[in-house]
DNA sequence: CTCGACTAGTCTCATTTGTAACTATATAGT
DNA sequence: ACTATATAGTTACAAATGAGACTAGTCGAG
């Protein structure tokens, strides 16, 4: 039907100098890799990860504390917290001052767990970051939340 | 069951300082807001996209190619051409040197769609990138690179 | 009060995604 | 030439995900 075009298009834009391309190929794999460890060592998705390592770090809160502060939606964070609370990790307990909402926190179990995880995140962390110097490292975190600001920041409906 | 904790476990790690975390959601800001642009402007998937983008910058190939240049893994691939295919972007022809497989190359349309759309793709990358400078776009492309390779060389059955 | 708009959390369902199996062909070793 | 094994591409199915409806409760205006 068309014949295989053999000049050059203009204006051309590989895939390998593409931004956004890069961002969520690294993302993957760092998403892969930590993933997988996550799973087959503590048997938790990211998400229970995430809504763990929250709690651990934050104290006590309710669902919707916890959407706010780690980017997840709440539906997403709904079901992490279900999973939690099967395999004894969270409890909760009505607010007293809102009847819709729970405060929720680690249980003893849960901060045993915590505190196991940990020192495996930051060992995966630190092997990713290992041929990075000091500067880079800071400099790297920094540009990400730029770019996601920016990002965020350009979407519609804001 | 067992008491909110107070005191602050050790060790301690917020999700605030965790590279993985930013990452992944830098990666989903960026990608919900570029995959909705293409989305509400060309009807196109990212997958779809980035196969587009792969024809056009290199030229004809197979899909095992694509899948070799892409990061993207052999059936998300195959979905993305066969979308592009019912659009009329892309065709094939059997491959001369090999019956299993196809040559894939961008028709008339698919050629116009891509030079519609890189201006676009170019644009909110610059957006995106606007507040760093030279240095620093440079420096974010070359870590992501590095990062990434770093997690699939850590990664388990490498 | 009480009406209307809003929020916390859950549920449902359609869509997307990932894994494994499958068909047809290719290739290497004997 | 013949069997083993590997590969290109597709298909089928299960699991993950996201958007919106839904329930129960809050809160401010009048």
């Amino acid at each position: 039907m068309s014949a295989p075009q053999r000049k050059p298009l203009t204006p051309l834009l590989r895939l390998g100098d593409y931004l956004p391309y890069h961002l969520t190929v690294a993302a993957n794999a760092v998403s892969n890799l930590i993933g997988g460890a996550y799973r087959a060592r503590f048997g938790l998705t990211v998400w229970q990860w995430r809504v763990l390592c929250t709690l651990g770090a934050e104290g006590p809160m309710t669902a919707q504390d916890i959407v706010a502060l780690s980017a997840m939606d709440k539906v997403t964070v709904s079901r992490a917290i279900q999973g939690l609370r099967r395999r004894g990790l969270v409890d909760r307990a009505k607010s007293k001052t809102d009847a819709r909402a729970f405060d929720l926190h680690l249980t003893a179990h849960g901060r045993t767990a915590y505190q196991e995880i940990v020192p495996v995140a930051l060992n995966y962390q630190d092997q990713l970051l290992e041929d990075l110097s000091a500067d880079e490292r800071r400099m790297l975190m920094g540009l990400l939340q730029t770019i996601c600001a920016k990002a965020r920041s350009l979407a519609p409906k804001e």
